[in-house]
DNA sequence: ACATTTGGTTGATAGTATCAATCAAATAGG
DNA sequence: CCTATTTGATTGATACTATCAACCAAATGT
């Protein structure tokens, strides 16, 4: 069974991600409020995408997700576009500027993950890598019976 | 070398656990901040500790450790003693209602290991165990070189 | 046409993180 | 000793996050 200390494992390892990827982001001048990064990533990896559909898939509240939006429209990085067929709805779209910032914060991540993975060794990521999966696929196909 | 999806399953499987606790603790009624619950955990766990004890082993600014202490204390879970030889310190203990409250929260934890545990299955667990403890042991003894 | 649903915003409240300032007790050095 | 610095703890300010409810206008359904 999970113990403690498997948590306590667990969260420490993100927690030592966060803060490569925090250094890594500080080091590119993308100051940024987390949440407004995961919105633009969101965003970015979509093709078109309205805040509900970022909502969604972030798995949380409409308010929650409006906020960080208007902050990212307010700072040039995204931009809304009326939805073509409504009037409520609109695409979320990013700026030139908002493609450089995007560009970055790749980078960014890829060079957080390379010096996880660097510091980890290649044989623990490996196990790393396949354990994840694993849960993973048992969280989400395994259901909650 | 990680990628972002090990990351995404890595802080998946964390929430998957935060929401499981969380339930555990709605159903015993211990509507506790997190925050709290990690300081009141924490000093348990503890024999003696002072606020600052806490504040250094959680890696957490003393403010942020005070604020929460504070609302422990007027719950009336905490209790603050005099320190024998100190007068800017002081002791923090747990009161009666304290060590109930202590108790349920290690039940409920319990609960949503044992819950996690049986979602994910034997095997899975035992993989993530072994590959948390590998990487977590490569953080602390490798250093930062 | 009207009632309901839906996309999105707004407000209120509470928790969290961070930094700087404060204060009194403790200690250190002259 | 008596001041200067350090230390345990609190406070204030500010910003981000989470959550819930209310709200508005466009869209849909009957």
């Amino acid at each position: 069974m999970l113990n403690h200390r498997d948590i306590a494992n667990l969260s420490h390892l993100l927690n030592a991600f966060k803060s490569r990827l925090a250094e890594a982001f500080a080091r590119r001048d993308l100051e940024y409020p987390p949440m407004q990064i995961k919105v633009l990533r969101l965003r970015s990896s979509q093709g078109v995408c309205t805040a509900l559909h970022v909502a969604q898939t972030l798995g949380r509240d409409k308010a929650q997700v409006t906020r960080p939006l208007q902050a990212l429209v307010r700072e040039g990085v995204l931009l809304k576009k009326d939805h073509p067929s409504d009037k409520r709805s609109q695409l979320l779209s990013l700026s030139a500027h908002g493609e450089q910032v995007f560009a970055d914060m790749q980078t960014a991540e890829q060079e957080a993950l390379a010096e996880m993975s660097e510091h980890l060794g290649e044989e623990c990521v490996a196990l790393l890598s396949a354990a994840l999966n694993t849960a993973q696929e048992t969280l989400t196909h395994g259901g909650d019976q």
